[in-house]
DNA sequence: AATAATACTGTATGACATACATTATTATGG
DNA sequence: CCATAATAATGTATGTCATACAGTATTATT
């Protein structure tokens, strides 16, 4: 049971990782600290999870990297395209429009129907 | 380009499918008449999307389904288990709750952050 | 000196939406 | 009356991606 409210919970949020992320990189953030600011923000992602991530985004050109060597540690900043940017717009509409019309199917029903706002 | 966006947008909308037709089940409802209902609610998913999705959720006993042959064509109704239920209820809060922290990541320097009220 | 934190790379696995194929009956339009 | 669409459903293979696991390495902290 716990297990598949796990899976279930994991399902929910696959795909909004992505819109986290480049709503992120609209500045210039190294992996490392990115897991920082999204767990300040309320969202919780492994490295295992990100690195993978920021390289599929990535080789789909959504974000382009560079090194910064000049600390003591070496980083790997990363930041949308121009095309990254295009993408992140479109799809915070869709996720937004999508978002909307799934909580009016949750509020159904139910009495607390302000709850989101 | 708009592979790469489509093939996104349904990344996004996973796993909500489930919290979608689990809240119109709370009702008893057979598959095809859910197709419609979900269109009429903005959430466009076709047959085949839906009817797998069934059988998974009866498989993991968050729905159970009955036929009804009184019509002229057999209908198999579903509606949600006590379990079912259960799980509907904490993936509502859990969706909501990522939401809102989604929302305040694509609100940050954004002027147009009411949109979503 | 040992451990934790900070940084990153690479890869296999599992879950699920989708597409495709199929069956079958009833309803509708020409 | 026939062809097509709509109404209903079943079954299965594929592609995508989050996750877990394994690994490397240096710096900071206890």
């Amino acid at each position: 049971m716990s297990n598949l409210l796990n899976s279930l919970k994991i399902e929910l949020r696959r795909g909004t990782l992505t819109l986290a992320v480049l709503s992120q990189l609209r500045t210039p953030q190294y992996g490392y600290s990115l897991v920082q600011s999204l767990e300040g923000a309320g969202i919780s992602i492994d490295q295992s999870t990100l690195y993978p991530l920021l390289r599929r985004l990535e080789k789909q050109e959504l974000v382009s990297s560079s090194w910064d060597t000049s600390e003591s540690r070496p980083r790997k900043y990363y930041v949308l395209s121009e095309f990254g940017l295009e993408i992140f717009l479109e799809l915070k509409e869709e996720w937004i429009n999508n978002s909307k019309e799934l909580y009016s199917l949750l509020g159904e029903g139910d009495e607390d129907e302000n709850e989101f706002n």
